[in-house]
RNA sequence: GGCCCCAUCGUCUAGUCUGGCCCAGGACACUGGAUUUUCAGUCCAGGAACAGGGGUUCAAAUCCCCUUGGGGUCACCA
């Protein structure tokens, strides 16, 4: 038997990172299956622009390169893959459980299900539904149907039963029958419910592992009674524990108040200080539209797919005692529903980074300098089309910046390499701590400043033994010439290794902005 | 509140099924030290956990019971 399992999002406009940890489990046991990967689109509930609402969705999957075998722009053998368009197979279902008796047109209006559910909640007792329109003699509800009376459809739920299921993680579950309502499955306008369309499609799609987030737990009773009342094999569950917020064992939330929170949380800050320091730059708007709860933040903001792959297996699953860094082909071969972890798992914002770190150091300088170039452009700090030159530019500072380019946004933090000399902007405190304070500083750089325009070949290595004779010959320390060069050449009190930092300049700009720095002494 | 799920360092986790090798291992974070012109990095060192209580057993993080705590879910949402 083939493993098929699938994702089914429903369209929002985004993709929720969680819910990107449960598509990735199920690509990953499909794949390491040998099986096939399905997507399926929830659009069962409100009207919205579909298209619109899916495409960021398909771009994570994208970007993460994961990869569906049937699905919204492929199709497959079992389309449609939209809910929306799959209404004759729910009403073929619905119309087999109505003939078998195993499901009920319910006429009680709204509000009387909701005295009903009052009423049992007062009396602190489950409730459970009254069942008046079974009780309806055959010519009533004839006369009911022909007058048009609105109604829903129920599953009928056998009170006298108990339905249990294996769960891959969870392992024996078992629920009590007598205490679970009737649900609906089809509503007043005729449009299935998640849990009916979900059971009808998970088997005609002949899905074997239905591997999704702890959350739907207690819906598996609802849906595993109705795979058997629809004579269809049961799918195997995986009920996966539920990403959450960092520090805590809450259910990450994209809701506003929730995001507040996040804000605010000392562990979850580091994302959104990114967010406001990187977005603006780019010019986009900061993190209301675009936050840490979705997949495409981490994109925009310059972070690596292999380290959001790495951070979201290791939620909740882990391979053994020690193994922490995972390319997807590893992870592919390697996982397994039984290494899942049961309790739910906080997104680690330190811990992403540090796996950002990890496969960010992997890639050669060419590869970096091709991905950070984008950010650069989009900020404006270079202009299209790129011109060899540059491209230069981006690849020595690339190779200067070494471990410092932990995102491909943090290029930008190096603005002084791609501004006119004129616009250099220098960092106040520093400025007076290297170069207003200390009584020498100006008479040093103002000599140095000699060295560095005799200086031939203008290279690291020259320039570092010049300044080391210099130095020598002066009878001073190194560290009284190089902070106050620094923030004469890049307006900063940190940086790179100083022989880069002039070389990356290049000698013109390097005595023209000493020159700058000294006249506004 | 009913039902269901969960519980090892601050965090992610190994170990739990198949008790002893675990006075609990790794990673991230943190602290200290070394290296360095700054920062980053790197190297070394360090602190840090079996929720509590009862059992069972020669032996329990591991098995059983209870308590506590946390979470999920209770829609004509998905």
């Amino acid at each position: 038997m083939i493993v098929r399992t699938r994702f089914a999002p429903s369209p929002t406009g985004y993709m929720h990172i969680g819910g990107m940890r449960t598509a990735l489990f199920n690509w990953l046991w499909a794949r390491h299956n040998g099986g096939r990967f399905i997507l399926r689109i929830d659009d069962t509930d409100r009207e919205r622009n579909v298209d619109e609402a899916l495409a960021p969705i398909l771009h994570a999957f994208r970007w993460l390169g994961l990869d569906w075998d049937e699905g919204p722009e492929i199709g497959g053998p079992h389309a449609p893959y939209f809910q929306s368009k799959r209404n004759d197979f729910y009403r073929a279902a619905l119309n087999q459980l109505l003939r078998d008796g195993l499901a009920y047109r319910d006429f009680d209006p709204p509000e009387v299900t909701q005295a009903d559910r009052e009423a049992a909640e007062r009396e602190k007792r489950p409730f459970l539904n009254i069942r008046r329109s079974l009780d309806l003699s055959d010519s009533l509800r004839q006369q009911y149907l022909d007058e048009g009376r609105p109604y829903v459809v129920r599953f009928l739920v056998d009170r006298s039963a108990k339905v249990s299921i294996e769960d891959h993680i969870r392992g024996h579950v078992e629920w009590d029958c007598g205490l679970i309502a009737d649900p609906v499955i089809c509503r007043g306008d005729g449009s299935p419910l998640y849990n009916f369309a979900t059971v009808v499609d998970d088997a005609h799609f002949e899905i074997t592992h239905v591997v999704r987030a702890e959350e739907h737990l207690t819906n598996t009773s609802v849906q595993a009674q109705l795979f058997d009342a629809l004579g269809y094999p049961r799918p195997e569950f995986a009920h996966i524990p539920f990403v959450a917020a960092p520090g805590t064992k809450e259910k990450l939330s994209k809701r506003e108040k929730k995001l507040e929170k996040y804000r605010q949380s000392p562990q979850f800050k580091k994302l959104f200080d990114i967010a406001d320091s990187i977005l603006p730059q780019l010019g986009l708007k900061s993190s209301e539209s675009l936050n840490p709860v979705m997949v495409e933040f981490y994109e925009v903001v310059g972070f690596l797919p292999d380290a959001v792959l790495n951070a979201l297996a290791r939620l909740g699953w882990s391979l053994d005692d020690k193994t922490e860094h995972m390319s997807l082909a590893f992870l592919t071969d390697h996982f397994t529903l039984d290494r899942v972890v049961k309790g739910p798992a906080g997104l680690d914002p330190d811990k992403l980074l540090a796996f950002q770190e990890h496969w960010m150091s992997r890639l050669t300088t060419s590869e970096k300098a091709d991905r950070c170039l984008p950010f650069l452009t989009k900020a404006r700090l270079v202009r299209e089309p790129i011109d060899a030159a540059t491209v230069r530019l981006v690849m020595h500072l690339v190779e200067a910046v070494g471990e410092r380019l932990k995102l491909f946004s943090d290029i930008l933090r190096y603005e002084e390499y791609f501004v006119e000399d004129d616009a250099l902007q220098y960092d106040e405190s520093a400025f007076d701590k290297r170069l207003r304070k200390p009584a020498e500083a100006a008479d040093l750089l103002r000599e140095f400043r000699d060295q560095l325009a005799a200086a031939t070949p203008f290279d690291a290595a020259t320039l570092e033994e010049t300044m080391h004779d210099w130095v020598a010959l002066r009878g001073i320390e190194i560290g009284q010439i190089i902070h106050a060069l620094r923030v004469a050449t890049t307006g900063k009190a940190v940086g790179p290794g100083m022989f880069d930092c002039l070389t990356l300049l290049g000698r013109d700009r390097c005595l023209s902005r000493i020159d700058r720095a000294l006249e506004r002494l």
